[in-house]
DNA sequence: CGGAAGATGTTTGTACACTAACGATCTGAT
DNA sequence: ATCAGATCGTTAGTGTACAAACATCTTCCG
């Protein structure tokens, strides 16, 4: 390994590391910004919920891209906080039905308000275009 | 809260969503890829002991982005893995002094190879100008 | 109808990531 | 020289995130 060699793998420029810091400064925006002590995870499931309505478990792990065993625990500390209710599927007997609670309900509007003011915090750096080409270059490498 | 409001936020178009996706496709990615096992913070903790030769405990976490806590397990972690060996500093009894092992420093040169290969993966979608365009966003929010 | 295949939810184990509080040690200013 | 403030490492607690294994239930094919 000459120092040329190493010179050519320089960790401040992988994207993985970026994606970390970027993740860590939008985490503690977000933890400051959110209502209720919500986390970033939480507050996903409850705003899918605000626009399906009711789904399964599994199924709202699947619309905000957790897996089976992550949205069991995000789940489980909603309804701790009140925020979601669970009901057994009378039609298929292996389902929990995710409703929102009346408190998150009365909550949704302030959610979006939080969401929208962390988005602007955390691309405050950027202007318009810029935030624009950096989500679209984000979602294609989804 | 009218339709039109609700669909000024869409969950897919905000920045903390698409980080977290993007995070977990480029997590899939290099576990597949990382020799031994090596998880994406252990692997930043080998490289910048790589760059640096040694330093204290806390300094690494510093140089890696990661807190005090954080660092101590991902210490811990490669130390029972036999890459990173531990000792008091002499000149300042509150330091324990990290140094790569010899097998560690075998295996930079894999390190180094395996990492160009998991970001060209994680960035795959997209061309040349627009790695870097990415790059230089993601950077900016740092 | 009956059984295979798939889906749902649960649990366990490992690994970040941060907060908070703590004792030990070092440093600098008086 | 000492003492206040900073730094160093540790621990406990909470919350993602994923893999793997499991029991239960549904569906669909033969």
């Amino acid at each position: 390994m000459t120092v040329a060699q190493a010179a050519a793998y320089r960790l401040d420029d992988q994207v993985g590391y970026l994606l970390r810091r970027v993740s860590q400064r939008h985490a503690a925006i977000f933890q400051a910004g959110a209502p209720d002590g919500l986390t970033p995870t939480q507050f996903a499931a409850l705003v899918r919920l605000a626009e399906v309505g009711r789904c399964s478990q599994n199924q709202l792990g699947r619309l905000t891209a957790m897996d089976v065993a992550t949205i069991k625990g995000v789940v489980s500390r909603l309804e701790a906080k009140g925020l979601v209710r669970l009901a057994p599927d009378p039609e298929d007997r292996r389902r929990t039905v995710i409703t929102l609670s009346p408190e998150a309900d009365a909550l949704v509007p302030a959610l979006y308000r939080a969401g929208h003011a962390i988005t602007e915090e955390t691309l405050a750096p950027l202007d318009a275009r810029e935030r624009l080409t950096l989500l679209k270059l984000l979602d294609r490498l989804t």
